[in-house]
DNA sequence: CATTCATATGAATAATTATTCAATTAATTA
DNA sequence: TAATTAATTGAATAATTATTCATATGAATG
């Protein structure tokens, strides 16, 4: 009956359970990036870059806009700073040891550690 | 080098984005569950209850004391009220249609559905 | 209107994550 | 301390999600 809250909900987290989307949302922080520029500065490539900012749009992440040939992307800073606000403040309080509490092994094997970039915690 | 935050951030999303543990939020809200109790109200089984209550206690959205025999799960209010408050805020605002920013098909196909109950947006 | 630049799409494959079932551990109590 | 209750663990399998590559679309410009 009310089904869609939940998956509202889940694909909510979903969405921002992805390294290369976290990368995407702090890279916007800056300022508005078209496709070529985020596939650039984040050394992947463009096609997975469209990938993953659909889904970004479709929650109300970011915004785009076409310039010409260009589509520009720009965070929805009014819900997105708010919610790193919170993880900073949860990670700081409850996870002292920041990514220790992963296993070695789990985190090396994992290919994420390449696709991101490093400033999640940098939200204010 | 400070990939680790990263990692925290990533681990942080990606342990809500599930709806098994996503219920078992929202269970916990009502008061502290053992495992078997959590087991029977999302109809579950009990292993698989233990196996999403791992990573929610490890990511600090939970705390865990063992009473006798049974082990009873609190919710970590402090910071997963203002998460689900950040999360409703922005789903009303941004995702006005509610589920329906998934296309049908692709929400039919998802076993997901049975698992959770739907209360998320109670959260305030 | 053909070409170029910019982005998106689809489908196959790869990778990750979830679920199940069997077995184990842990704590109590008879 | 054997039996019972409660929860966890591990490993196999199932399901989901990400990535890649080839191709298509769309907008601008020569």
């Amino acid at each position: 009956m009310k089904r869609e809250l939940n998956e509202t909900c889940y694909l909510f987290f979903s969405t921002l359970s992805n390294p290369t989307r976290l990368a995407i949302l702090e890279l916007l922080r800056k300022g508005e990036k078209n496709v070529t520029e985020i596939s650039n500065t984040l050394n992947q490539e463009q096609s997975m870059i469209s990938h993953n900012l659909k889904p970004l749009e479709r929650c109300g992440f970011i915004f785009s806009e076409r310039k010409k040939r260009k589509r520009y992307y720009s965070l929805n800073r009014e819900t997105v700073e708010p919610i790193f606000k919170i993880f900073t403040y949860h990670s700081e309080k409850y996870c002292p040891e920041k990514g220790k509490c992963l296993t070695t092994e789990h985190l090396r094997k994992r290919r994420y550690k390449e696709a991101t970039n490093p400033m999640y915690l940098s939200h204010q």
